[in-house]
DNA sequence: CATTAACGTAACGATACGGCTCGTAACTAA
DNA sequence: TTAGTTACGAGCCGTATCGTTACGTTAATG
């Protein structure tokens, strides 16, 4: 996979990095809408096609930002369960706790933030940043909560994907409401309510509540 | 409560409706990111001074929009149980049906991504969006789960914040994914799950997961 | 009629977008 | 060495939007 020299200058690798290293600092500190490509550029010292070469918008900056910073700081945050000797519930657990934790770091809920900012206001930068940036950690957990049906950890009648849903989505509305304070401790009681639902039915307790 | 007249030409109230109908109407099109004051004056055959004669900002006028549209076509958003004397089960049950299949709806869904393309792109206006326009809702389904566990419905150890947060969470999750095809089966499923979590502790089942 | 304020029109300065052109630097191929 | 190609920093361009202002008109008060 070695790079093929093409003829002229080659790109300089130190600049990508000044540009993604800048484009974090202003998105910290001024959010996804306080980040111009005219302020980037000044904060990294380079000019404005030299951002436009690599980057084709503001919104594919930014997706490579959020992408670059999650990778540098939570390795695993794509798979849930670096153990694969664990079972799913643990697994689970563990992922859960980081993902929330790195939620209550400033740097990864102003990245959190950003992805959701552009999805949230253009619906066509929403499908391609979701496929690129969102959707192969969504599905590591829809995994593993699979691997805890198989299992027999979970309940096989249980919407797998809704679950996913609700965890990622409960860090996503707290980190908006700026609620986020009493992140961890929720993590850890919202954890119990979804283990709780999610373990097999017994006889002495049937799956469902009875009214409906 | 009657409106002091106060000297000079009043404000005309059908262009405060064409506004806002101008405004819902920009947003369903061209979604947060394309909703522009002077697009919506145009749209609404207004000056734009009459726009910031009432809207001190583009986030207040969407603010507006946004609680206009729910309070018009969604009436008992903020009251979870229309029906007091129905048990927490139902009327959370109640509740969130509504509230996911009005997701569905492009028109709702619409108002809840610029609801949220708002709060996540500018960490100042979150706050004033979240008091305004989502604190009301987020507490009354607290309540309400609240008497769940004082009536004996839920576990008295939930942390109920927690599962409004999953609630809320989960359906914000599902549109800006655009996974909200399946919204109203994935709702049914989920209040499953959580319903079952929710549901106090017998002696044959421990309440947590051996795991920790 | 005098006062007051909302109205539409039409600007304003500031800022950002995405693109473009300069002159220069860096690297490859002949 | 030389020509060709590409990246680089600096800076300008046209368009667009922001929030604001000035101005003349219109509609209500007293």
């Amino acid at each position: 996979m070695d790079e093929v020299r093409r003829p002229g200058r080659p790109r300089d690798a130190a600049t990508d990095r000044a540009i993604l290293r800048a484009a974090r600092d202003v998105l910290l500190r001024d959010g996804y809408a306080g980040l111009s490509m005219e302020k980037v550029a000044a904060a990294a010292g380079v000019g404005k096609p030299t951002l436009y070469r690599r980057w084709s918008s503001r919104v594919a900056l930014v997706g490579d930002v959020v992408w670059h910073s999650f990778h540098a700081a939570v390795p695993g945050i794509g798979r849930p369960g670096p153990q694969a000797g664990d079972g799913a519930t643990q697994q689970l657990t563990t992922w859960f706790r980081a993902y929330a934790s790195s939620a209550g770091d400033p740097r990864h809920a102003a990245m959190i933030l950003a992805l959701t900012a552009a999805a949230a206001e253009s619906p066509h930068d929403a499908e391609s940043l979701y496929r690129h940036h969102t959707r192969p950690q969504y599905e590591a957990i829809v995994d593993c909560l699979r691997s805890g049906v198989e299992s027999g950890e979970f309940r096989a009648d249980a919407d797998l994907e809704a679950v996913a849903d609700a965890l990622i989505g409960s860090v996503l509305y707290q980190l908006l409401t700026r609620t986020g304070d009493a992140a961890p401790q929720r993590a850890e009681h919202l954890l119990d309510v979804l283990l709780a639902g999610l373990r097999p039915v017994t006889r002495d307790q049937p799956g469902r509540a009875p009214r409906d």
